[in-house]
DNA sequence: AATGTATTGGGATTTTGTCCCGATATATGA
DNA sequence: TCATATATCGGGACAAAATCCCAATACATT
């Protein structure tokens, strides 16, 4: 017998991954919540095992990752599986920092859903094939990234921010010389010549804050 | 007694609002496809009386769009309830333009379902709040956008590309001061001043082919 | 003391952007 | 058909931004 929560705010998503797990005699889901803190509490004061944990993330009050976080505080041998509509590759490396056991997208859930149950249950991570190729172009623009410098990143995210060359001059208390020069070479540690992929690309990697 | 269609390849999706609509007892799901093709044919044989369609916009095979336009095509006054994880300005209007009774954001579809259920069957139109602000600044964008000339948008587009602007010049055999000048124009047009602005608002209207 | 890297900007040149204006071409409508 | 509107194309004159090369300073590390 395998136990499974749910932690989903959707109704329809709580109900269709509750039937599509009754299709295997040998689980069982115990409850379904629509917040994290409610899912929490019953966790804290739980009495069954419980092998897997569905969590959305997206939900109001503390979202999927607290409640992971909280979770995996208490009992680090915990599996979760996180579902999202959000193929955001921030979230999905987040998530695996974390510690979780698997991030799904909520677009192949079906497909998935039982193959990444058995990689938890051995102690495996599963994620969603189309993702894995997200996450690897981010890998890759993650590397450029890396190779600016403290004051790049900065006039950088002033730029992607909207920021003109001379505004932005005019904040850092630097020479517009500076600030141009700074621009090409950050174009060119990006493999980068316009300033539309500049934008695409920091809209992706959330060059921002 | 209101009879349903479900067209979804999502399982959770097909069982969550299956099992949704259930809660009403005077409702009944008589089928659920997971592609237009069967849905299709089902319906072109069907003998009951069929109230409401719940449809998917992404699906394999000819998807949502196709689906409901043949449906229409054969039915004017079916009631279709469009479902769907993009928040797409796009999709929204086109689905419009086909003739559909509603159109629901999966994010919120609970709330949101039976106010749908309720407006279809009144002849009424209904849209998830959320996305009716989406739409509206969309038109505004629209409004912006016609207001440009046919050389306009051709080099907006150019541009949008990733285009340079001598590049541009070159391809489209003209100065690089008129690009200049015409780029210019767009920008006032367009109430934008930065690329970065520019860029965004080809993203959201989608100015490219 | 030496080497590496970050930071700052000038010089010189090219590319873009802005605003104003004039020349043509093509409707459009009265 | 004549007048008026709109679209298209670019020059002039500047201003802003980008590019590439290079030099001075600062700081840390080995």
């Amino acid at each position: 017998m395998i136990n499974f929560l749910i932690v989903d705010d959707h109704d329809i998503i709580q109900n269709g991954l509750a039937s599509l797990l009754k299709t295997r005699p040998h689980y069982h889901v115990i409850n379904t919540f629509s917040s994290g803190e409610e899912a929490y509490r019953f966790y804290s004061t739980k009495k069954e095992n419980i092998d897997i944990i569905f969590m959305d993330i997206t939900m109001a009050g503390f979202g999927g990752f607290e409640t992971t976080k909280r979770i995996l505080k208490r009992n680090p041998k915990q599996k979760i599986l996180i579902m999202s509509m959000h193929d955001n590759p921030l979230f999905i490396e987040r998530a695996i920092d974390l510690g979780v056991s698997g991030y799904l997208s909520k677009n192949d859930i079906t497909q998935d859903l039982f193959t990444a149950i058995e990689y938890a249950l051995n102690n495996k991570i599963f994620i969603s094939p189309s993702l894995k190729k997200i996450i690897e172009n981010k890998k890759l623009n993650d590397k450029k990234i890396q190779s600016l410098t403290a004051r790049e990143i900065q006039i950088l995210k002033m730029i992607t921010k909207g920021k003109k060359l001379t505004e932005t001059a005019e904040i850092l208390n630097l020479s517009k010389k500076t600030i141009a020069n700074n621009i090409s070479i950050i174009k060119s540690k990006l493999d980068i010549e316009t300033d539309y992929e500049l934008f695409a690309l920091s809209k992706t990697n959330e060059i921002t804050e």
